[in-house]
RNA sequence: GCGCCCGUAGCUCAAGCGGACAGAGCAUCGGCCUUCUAAGCCGAGGGUUGCAGGUUCGAGUCCUGCCGGGCGCGCCA
């Protein structure tokens, strides 16, 4: 429609030029707006603004002049000339009738498209190291970032999901030592926990599962493990000190193969039970990427030996350091420490490099806002490569903060005191918690009352969503019962029955929706739909509340339930793109 | 101190690329169920968009400076 509106204007401005009345002019500079207020029509375009300076006249006079040479369409009723030389376009109602048909018609295809043209993008979310359960913080980023990647195949892109498995380092060596620490324990060794361990209930069942498979074959005596250790935390020591030399000494004590069973059975677990839990939220991937794979192919070390080769690291204090200043980055980095150990960044670089050579024509990160300070040298690690960066799309998300009676609730993995995904889901149920995550943008604090998520309230906008469509659903039956029957056909014959303003306002609402997902689409914006969805309902419940639709009247009836099945249709598609059910009867 | 994000109704948030009188929900007050689900609808009140400048025909939106809040600033991940 903006397309077709676009054209007239477009043909307009050319009959101009060619009366010499306008000089040439960018072929671009025609927009078309959805008019916000009934009274400006439905369509309207400000080119007569925009062009009025360089065309050397007032804005009004132009736009009279654009007016008087727009072509004729059965789309358009009228046309007038509003405010500061606002063009407003005032359609047909028969513009709208044939959309219902063609929603009808395409059914789940409606609101899809191919703006994308099949780039491929690759989406990388979540990737929450596996050192414990999905919390809520976590929750937002895979709902956001799987809603992101659903929008993005519905416009056309190929999207490939991955999640960034952090099987190496260090935090996954101190959960293996937690591990270890509390199947010790198991086996009847009395021994203080670190302060700096994951003591997590699910540490203990690890453990569990661990005794049971192995018996006492990984058991050594207490003295032996804590022999000569620094001191932890609690007795005046450092904790980060203590529990390296701790894992140091699970090495020492289990040997490679030992320490490595107990490392995997942690890393195993704890990643079936997260790929599980994001499963029965609705997000699944098409790859898992492993970090560890990156060091055991070399990857690691080839980045960095292109990044030498480049002339961006230099020695210091026995480390390498990668010049990320170079780039704008506020300071360098180390990406080999003076013990010879890479750092994290040493195998994201490595991680990125890949990203681009599997040949991704975007690649989209969704981190936690907290690691902000971190994509200024992600950026300057794939210049530094000769790749653009701009491939490369950080799209931060802001904390979830907890709120459970009136006041913050803590969150900490360490400490063990943390609100689950899981938690949240089984408590709240997946649709409400996949909806409530992306109703705000992602860079907008998320203040999560739990108890008002628990309640089970209708300040759910969910359920509000989703009852239009079970009303809907609830109609058909209705229909059913009465022993009549949904004639489509006839119902598109006589479209033109709908003439009623709630009627124009659910027809507008419903031609909006392609537009909508292209929208929250291109511009990471799921909450766009989700908005979207909450005004469609209210336009179908005023409008239930208005009009009767199982009427006497054939032609009406089947008219009336025509819109209704496409409004359903489109609450179905949108919901759907959110990763929320939309249920038959509630 | 430096960097990123945020500041809109009592509360939680919207406002497509800068567009016309800034919109919803919750809460408050008042109406609507013998008729398709009242988990709904209709109406009312509620605003100097943190402050001060600037750019523009036009600014919640862009620029500058303040004020307030969050986060980050490790040879952690």
């Amino acid at each position: 429609m903006k397309h077709h509106l676009a054209q007239l204007v477009s043909t307009a401005l050319a009959t101009l030029q060619e009366a010499g009345t306008l000089d040439a002019l960018g072929a671009d500079v025609i927009k078309i707006d959805r008019s916000r207020d009934r009274a400006h029509g439905d369509f309207a375009c400000n080119v007569a603004l925009t062009l009025a300076k360089s065309a050397g006249r007032k804005p009004r006079q132009l736009a009279e002049q654009i007016v008087a040479a727009l072509p004729p369409s059965a789309l358009v009723v009228k046309v007038d000339i509003a405010g500061p030389g606002f063009i407003n376009f005032y359609l047909a109602p028969s513009a709208y009738h044939q959309l219902i048909g063609a929603i009808l018609q395409t059914g789940q295809q409606y609101g899809r498209s191919d703006v994308g043209q099949g780039q491929a993008v690759q989406v990388e979310f979540v990737s929450a190291n596996p050192t414990g359960p999905l919390h809520v913080g976590h929750g937002r980023g895979a709902a956001y970032g799987a809603t992101v990647a659903d929008l993005l195949a519905a416009v056309g892109y190929r999207v490939h999901r991955e999640y960034y498995v952090n099987d190496a380092g260090r935090q996954m060596d101190i959960l293996a030592a937690s591990v270890w620490l509390r199947y010790l324990d198991l086996c009847g060794e009395t021994l203080p926990f670190p302060r700096n361990g994951y003591k997590g209930d699910y540490v203990w069942d690890i453990a569990a599962t661990l005794h049971r498979e192995q018996g006492d074959a990984l058991r050594f005596e207490a003295e032996r493990v804590v022999a000569d250790l620094p001191p932890d935390e609690t007795a005046g020591g450092d904790k980060e000190q203590h529990i390296d030399a701790l894992i140091a000494r699970a090495r020492e004590l289990l040997g490679d193969e030992r320490y490595r069973q107990v490392f995997d059975l942690g890393l195993n677990t704890i990643l079936a039970d997260i790929r599980q839990d994001l499963h029965e939220f609705g997000v699944d991937y098409e790859q898992w990427y492993s970090e560890r794979s990156l060091n055991e192919s070399g990857a690691v070390e080839r980045a960095i030996e292109r990044l030498k080769q480049a002339g961006r690291m230099y020695q210091r204090d026995g480390a390498w350091w990668f010049r990320t200043t170079d780039f704008g980055d506020e300071k360098d980095r180390v990406v080999i420490r003076d013990n010879g150990q890479q750092t994290y960044f040493a195998s994201d670089i490595a991680y990125h490099a890949d990203k681009l050579e599997r040949g991704f024509d975007r690649v989209i990160d969704v981190w936690g806002a907290d690691h902000h300070g971190y994509v200024p040298r992600v950026k300057a690690a794939l210049q530094a490569l000769g790749e653009d960066p701009g491939r490369l799309e950080v799209l931060l998300v802001q904390f979830a903060i907890l709120y459970r009676g009136g006041e913050k609730a803590q969150m900490s993995t360490r400490s063990g005191e943390f609100v689950t995904l899981r938690e949240l889901r089984h408590e709240v149920g997946n649709d409400a918690a996949r909806f409530f995550y992306v109703m705000r943008k992602c860079e907008q604090h998320l203040d999560f009352d739990l108890d008002l998520a628990k309640s089970q309230s209708s300040d759910n906008p969910v359920y509000y969503v989703q009852y239009a469509h079970a009303r809907v659903c609830s109609v058909m039956k209705q229909l059913a019962e009465k022993g009549l029957q949904h004639d489509q056909d006839r119902g598109n014959r006589h479209l033109d029955r709908l003439h009623e303003q709630h009627e124009l306002d659910l027809m507008i609402a419903l031609s909006r929706y392609p537009e909508v997902v292209e929208t929250a689409a291109v511009a990471h914006e799921p909450h766009q739909l989700a908005q979207y969805l909450r005004e469609l309902a209210n336009g179908f419940h005023t409008y239930y509340n208005a009009h009767q639709f199982l009427v006497d009247d054939h032609d009406l009836r089947d008219a009336r339930l025509n819109l209704i099945v496409a409004t359903r249709q489109v609450l179905h598609n949108g919901l759907t793109l959110l990763g929320v059910s939309a249920p038959e009867s509630m």
